[in-house]
DNA sequence: TCTGGGGTCCTAGGACCC
DNA sequence: TCTGGGGTCCTAGGACCC
């Protein structure tokens, strides 16, 4: 029988931070979003003590003022890191595999019976764990739905060693009578509240109305995971190679202005853009830019507008994506906002081996040059670290209150980052 | 003063066609 | 006073996920 199991780290950017500081071990951590803004993620001692997701840090000592909770910068890049170890025991452990987010996999187990898959998770778990650091949960049951609900009592209770299973009748109807409707995966706010109204409480209400009625209040993705719970395996593990989209953006610390900061920043993020599609092969065909007031501000006036461009040819080179954006940039800019976020989509994702230059094309040895530069920069980049190398328009100005160009800064704020201990020579653990 | 970021899929409704 | 119907395609917005 096919069954599906669910990897997934436990807390997974605090776990990350705790791999190097073994000194955090059962105490609060927090880790903090771009700019250090707000909670994004809570180690369990930290849940435990009321932490909500979403807390903007300067409530978080107002709110909490006698807890010890260890604060973090977001590193994303350390994050990258340590799960791509995870995954990679993951992958080395089943045929089928699919990774879902940055700290969650789903692999497929076959002809294996009850007892050996909880080895399997029970094994799994515990060698992720010697080898990483990583805490990891395992739930695995036929469909990926009553996986998922499998992990979440393997998160919750001890008693399951990291790992359960849910492979009989029996225990799909105790598992889902004690599982709470709105912990169901692809139930979120909206359904909760309507499943509120219908009085249904756990998974096991759920099942118990006509798969007719389901459909008619749900639609198409309420069904599926009403027929999910029932054991039907209807949800596709997609096995794309590629992503649809690309999405690169930033709340800027304070906020901007001027035309040209505010280039910057989309600059940058459409630099971003360009760079993940050359690490996964593509090309782009469109791009586009939003901005964005602060909207928490009803104080001051608001605005928020976007725009795209297609392209004739698709491209992935910074300059030639990073025009593409300030051109939108230009057509939706307004003076007189407070502009407090910025981003770049691309989409019409391509392989890039694909695309077809049109020998027509006044544009094709622009092109072609374009991507002997991208070559050349990308390599630079790969042997001197990620940012030795970058377009004009991308360097942060220091400006004086008269808008005169006075320097350079960061962009954007981490007072609380750890370092890339695994990843930057420099920033290697001393063991003295 | 400070309030995240990156994805996918589905649906409804408009535009357009015959 | 009358003013179809059926189909496709596209897009914006919503809902969900992590």
């Amino acid at each position: 029988m096919k069954m599906y199991a669910i990897c997934d780290c436990d807390n997974c950017y605090c776990s990350c931070e705790r791999v190097f500081r073994p000194d955090l071990a059962g105490k609060p951590v927090v880790v903090l979003s771009n700019n250090d803004g707000c909670v994004i993620a809570r180690s369990r001692e930290a849940k435990a003590a009321g932490i909500p997701m979403g807390l903007p840090y300067y409530q978080l000592a107002e709110r909490f003022p006698s807890l010890d909770v260890a604060v973090f910068s977001s590193n994303y890049e350390l994050y990258g890191d340590i799960t791509r170890r995870v995954m990679s025991i993951i992958r080395s452990e089943c045929t089928e595999f699919y990774r879902y987010s940055i700290d969650e996999a789903f692999c497929v187990l076959e002809d294996m019976d009850g007892e050996a898959l909880k080895a399997w998770g029970e094994r799994l778990s515990r060698k992720i764990l010697k080898w990483v650091g990583m805490p990891v949960s395992i739930g695995i049951a036929s469909t990926k739905t009553l996986a998922k609900c499998a992990d979440y009592f393997a998160k919750y209770y001890p008693g399951y060693n990291h790992c359960c299973v849910i492979d009989t009748e029996a225990k799909r109807e105790k598992a889902l009578k004690m599982f709470p409707v709105k912990e169901v995966w692809g139930i979120g706010r909206r359904m909760r509240r309507q499943l509120e109204d219908m009085n249904i409480s756990t998974a096991w209400d759920l099942l118990q109305k006509p798969q007719f009625v389901v459909r008619r209040q749900f639609h198409l993705p309420g069904e599926r995971t009403w027929l999910e719970l029932k054991g039907v395996d209807c949800v596709p593990l997609d096995e794309m190679h590629g992503k649809k989209s690309i999405c690169t953006s930033r709340s800027f610390p304070g906020t901007v202005k001027d035309f040209d900061t505010l280039k910057t920043h989309v600059a940058n993020d459409a630099a971003k853009c360009s760079e993940k599609l050359r690490k996964q092969g593509s090309v782009c065909n469109n791009v586009m830019v939003f901005i964005d007031t602060n909207r928490f501000r009803d104080d001051l006036p608001q605005y928020a507008n976007s725009t795209d461009l297609t392209l004739l040819t698709p491209v992935n080179s910074t300059q030639e994506v990073v025009g593409a954006a300030v051109q939108c940039l230009r057509s939706i800019y307004r003076e007189g906002y407070q502009y407090k976020r910025a981003g770049v989509i691309v989409t019409g994702i391509q392989d890039a081996s694909a695309i077809q230059t049109d020998f027509m094309d006044f544009d094709a040895l622009r092109h072609e040059k374009m991507q002997q530069i991208t070559t050349a920069t990308d390599g630079i980049n790969l042997s001197n670290g990620s940012e030795t190398v970058f377009l004009g328009c991308q360097q942060y100005r220091q400006r004086d209150e008269r808008g005169k160009s006075i320097g350079f800064r960061d962009a954007i704020k981490h007072q609380f980052r750890s370092k890339s201990y695994s990843l930057r020579r420099k920033e290697f653990l001393e063991v003295r």
